[in-house]
Formats: C-alpha cells, structure tokens, sequence
DNA sequence: ATGAAAGCGCTAACAG
DNA sequence: CTGTTAGCGCTTTCAT
C-alpha cells in the first residue's frame, strides 16, 4: 500500500502538501491540489488511519455501552447514536458489557489507551465513584442511564414519572394489588421507577407489598416465569407493572397459555412501546421511551463535548415520556 | 498520560523491556517483570492503542458491516459475531449500510486505511467484481449473504431449501395461489430463494404468477400493505411466503383486522424464527435460521483468515435451516 | 503557498 | 535475558 511519501513523489511535492490536501487545508493552490490528488488516485492510496490517529491524537470513534445488542431498546437507542455519528464522521465501537462490572471497566480504559475519544454509557455497573475517575481521561456521556451527579451531561427520561403514570393508571382501572418486575441491580434508573411505583401506592392509600416485587427481570421467558411464580401465590397480583415490553409480553402470553383473561383477570402495563407492543394479543398498555431520540441526543452531546462546546444546558437533558392506553389494561 | 518511555525509565529499565511485559513475551526475568508491572500501576499507564496498531500493523478489530441494527436478524447475527470477537480479543466497528452501494464502498476502504484487520459481509449491496476487488487488502467473509465465487470464506444456510421447504409446506396445506414477499435487489440470497419458491410450485404444477409477488418489502408496516394491496386484488393469494417474521407479522396482524382468519383465509409463512413469530396469534410457522450460530461461524472463519489457517472447508460452510409448524398455517 | 524536519508512542530486529 | 536503534505513516510547527 502507498504511502504518503510515494504520493508526494508522484506528485513533485512535499508531504506536507499532500497532507493538506487530505486534510482538506485552505492554502493549497489549485494547481498542487489537483496534482496531488492525480497522484493519490494513480497511487490508490488511501492515509493510514492508525497514523493519522497516533498523529493527530483524535480516534473520531466513540465507544458505545451497551448491556446487549438483542434488546430492541439499546438496539434503537445505538441506531439513533449511529446516526448522529455518521452524519458527523465518527465511528463507533460497539461494546457489549452484559451487564458485567469487569467488561464495563474493560471498555472504560479504551478512553486510557486513546482508542476512543468519548465514551457513551448507556447503562451503569460500577458504582458512580469508579466512572467518574475516568473522566479524566474524555468525556463520557449518559444515555438512558443516569446518576445524581453533574459531572458529565447525561440524556434522560423522568422514570418516576413514567413507572408513576402506569401506576397510577392501573389503580384507577380498580387495581389494589399491582406487582412490579425490575431487573437486579438499582441503578438510579431502577430507585426512581421503583419510587414512582411507591409514590402511586401512597397517594392512593395503598399499601406497599413487597411480595408483589419481583427481580431479576429482563426478557420475555423471565415474563412468563413471573406469572406462574404469580399464580402460585397465596393472595395473587391482579395487576402487573413490568420494567419492558418483552416481560410484559410474556406476562401476557402466559397469562392467556394459563386461561385468565387479560384485561379482565390480569392487567399487564409495559416500558418502551416497542414494536412487539402492537404485536401481541392483547396489545400493550406502555410506556413509551422515546429511544432512538435519545440515543442521537446523547450523540449531539458527546460531539459538543469533544468539540468543547458543551453549554450548561447541555449538561442534563430530559426527554418526555408518554402513556400509551392500548388493551391489556 | 504516561508513555512507554516514563514506565521505562520509573523502572530503571529500556522500553524495549517494558514493552516484552506488555506483550506477554517470555524472556523477562520475573524480577524485571515485576519491576515494569509495579511502574505501570505506579504511573497509571495505559499503551497507546494508536501507537500499537501503527507499529505492529495489526489493529485487532473487524468491520462488520450490516443493513439495520434494529431488524432482529441482524441483531443476533452481531450477537454471534461479538460473542467469538470478545472471545478471541477482537473488536467490533459496526457499519450500517442502510442497504446503501456508497456506504459499503466506504466501509470496504477501511481495510485500505488499515482501520481494521477484516470485513464480515451480512448483506451485499455492489456487485461481487466491486467487492472482490477489496480482498487484497485484507480477508472479506461473507456471513449469511453469499455469491457464487470461491474467493473468500462464506458461511450461509441453503436458502433455495428454505423457501422450496416453506412453499411446499403451503401446497400441502392446498393452497395454489401463494404470494412470495422480496426485498428490492436481486442478491444471490434473494434469487435462491426465489428460486425455491418457483421449484415447489413447478413441482406441483402450479403456474407461476407475476402477480403474486410483492417487491421492496423489508418490515412490518410493508406487510401490512402487502396484504391490503393483495386484498384489492381481482384474484387474490389465499396464502404468503414472507421474507422475514417481521413481514409475515404485518400480513397477519393486517389480516385479521380486515376481518380474515388466519389460518382459515389466509396462510402465512415467516423467515428466521424471530421471538416475535411466537408472539402474534396466531403464532408463525417460518423457516427458522440460527442467525448466532451463523455469525459466530463467520467469526471463527475470520480468525482463521487473520491467522492463515483457513482450510478448505472453511471455505463453503452451511448451517441447517428448519420448517417449524405453528398455527398461522 | 510550500517544504524541511521533528516527533506522536510503540515494537522488533539485532547485538550483546 | 536486556538494551540500542530504526522506523511504522502521518501531521504540524517553523521557516521561507
């Protein structure tokens, strides 16, 4: 492969030059442009990116976490990210952390080593202390995700307004004994939809069973496993406030496999609005996250970031959720 | 952030040492080893990933390029994929085509700028001289997608049997007039399949209709339309073969709110055994593919082809596809 | 507007 | 087993 070298022989000129006219300079003379780049296509060369990068000490990459890429929510929150990175010549690294503190950690140092310029998390492991000391070494954005800190921008929805609102809506559909599934760890995320769920009950006089509290909840047969742990209760939910569209969906299919009616016997209320929403029979009663938005509004932080251009505003953004009534509550 | 020459020097040593240490090389006194290991932790050092991939022309990461993050199959293609890459110390640049020429023409020139170690190819957009054209700068392998040559590494699933399995199926059930569902370009997939399709009906000796086959259709909204379109039909298919779940879903859910029962007016067969084809009532019969298995395969192949230990069966692998029966047939 | 020259931080011969 | 040295290919002052 052709170096820079071989281009600037080709052409009669210097490195120099050359590299201005990749690097889209403005003093280079029509005349030496137009020869250089004669000499690039004859050449078939194209600049070597690790140069450039160890040179130039900018990646354009940004290191996105994600926990895993078959979730449709990280997976619409990544597309809106890629798009903003595209349109603005950057690449991404895509990082599974499977919800695992030590790959967390293992993708945090590509921001030590300089492979990344930026990191995007879109879901947090560690303890907040052991991620902010990274942001020494480049900016590291939230998306989705977030921590009571104001350290680094952070793109989020009001989640205890949302896991409130399906709430709410299921004790005014007459329900007193609502269940809610979240997944393991309590991240922020999870505190404040858990006291959205508390606070409803409160207002409403109802009080709070922590039976009717099931974890380690993520995906569709997890679903399913919390209606049968359900229906083997003593005094069963007749509600279900589930922390996605996949575990309501299987909360649904297993409610119906078992013969109970859905509204009628079992309400069941998602968190996405995800296309398998619509899908399902019952269709969902959810809460829509507007994913892909936040996903290229962290995108456009990030960038301002590298860019030095963050304004305070910038610094915690929030996105509106919404209340979808369909018919399974 | 510290350099390979600080670790040498906080530890009395030649960065040639230092760098032995971080390589894992084995000629280095356990002392002296030792030595480095504290300096590093000491000096809070992280190799310079640019300077690594410059210097040893090796960059440990693979260009994946992909249609659509957000359709399901490619999801867990990338799945697969990531599982091997993570695996075997490899990273993944993911690259969504958006079923675009420029765009895999511009992903393809990574390899020319040494961005990364290889390409794995899930779709294919320009045709295979353009492509071909790419594999002396570094191994391509194509992952699902294929084409008729013996230049690089394919892994794939026989999709002429997929589609020849699904549309017998249909006959069986008495069905003659079956719609076909296709994206837009013809690639050596899409052809196969098609192929397929013609095969079984020539089998049983139905005439091919022109009519009954339905362009650009990629995702659940498409089918949808496909099935009121076909409903204003003077003759319309009592049965569908879709090209993917997320299609056969949109024909489905359509269906019955047109007022038709599936499966009594309308058969509906999917492609990939998606988790949605378990979803929708009634329940999918499809064509399932193991999308992870495939990439991962593909990932392994791509090591092989970094490392030069291809073999003459990594060449051509085929995986096994499955009619699975469910109800909306 | 163009060129000369100095590294960016690292690895890999080679020598000892 | 360890050190010296020569680049990998590029960008960016600093001159002119």
């Amino acid at each position: 492969m052709a170096t820079i070298a071989d281009v600037a022989k080709e052409a009669g000129l210097s490195r120099a030059t050359v590299s201005r006219v990749i690097n889209n300079y403005q003093y280079v003379s029509d005349e030496k442009r137009f020869l250089v780049q004669e000499a690039m296509k004859a050449l078939n060369y194209f600049p070597n990116s690790s140069a450039q990068k160890l040179r130039s000490q900018r990646t354009q990459t940004i290191g996105v976490l994600i926990p895993v890429l078959t979730n449709p929510f990280f997976a619409y929150l990544l597309e809106g990210i890629d798009r903003i990175a595209t349109d603005n010549a950057y690449q991404l690294l895509v990082c599974q952390t499977k919800y695992d503190q030590q790959k967390e950690i293992h993708f945090l140092n590509y921001l030590k080593s300089k492979q990344v310029d930026g990191i995007i998390l879109t879901s947090i492991e560690n303890n907040w202390e052991t991620i902010a000391a990274y942001t020494t070494y480049g900016p590291i954005v939230l998306c989705n995700e977030y921590s009571e800190q104001t350290l680094v921008p952070m793109v989020r929805l009001n989640q205890l307004e949302g896991s409130y609102l399906g709430t709410c809506h299921l004790i005014r559909q007459g329900h007193r004994k609502i269940a809610y599934c979240r997944g393991g760890y309590m991240s922020q995320l999870t505190k404040d939809r858990h006291a959205g769920y508390k606070k409803a009950l409160t207002e409403f006089g109802i009080p709070y069973n922590n039976d009717f509290i099931f974890k380690n909840v993520y995906d569709l047969e997890d679903g399913k496993k919390v209606l049968r742990d359900s229906l083997a209760m003593e005094n069963p939910p007749t509600a279900f406030f589930a922390g996605s569209d996949q575990v309501a969906t299987g909360i649904v299919k297993e409610a119906m496999k078992q013969g109970k009616s859905v509204p009628g016997d079992i309400a069941v209320i998602g968190f996405d609005d995800q296309p398998i929403a619509s899908v399902v029979e019952p269709a969902l009663t959810t809460i829509k996250q507007p994913a892909e938005e936040i996903g290229y509004k962290a995108m456009e932080v990030m960038i301002k970031s590298i860019e030095s251009e963050l304004e305070p505003n910038d610094m915690d953004i929030h996105l509106p959720l919404q209340l979808i009534v369909r018919h399974s509550t």
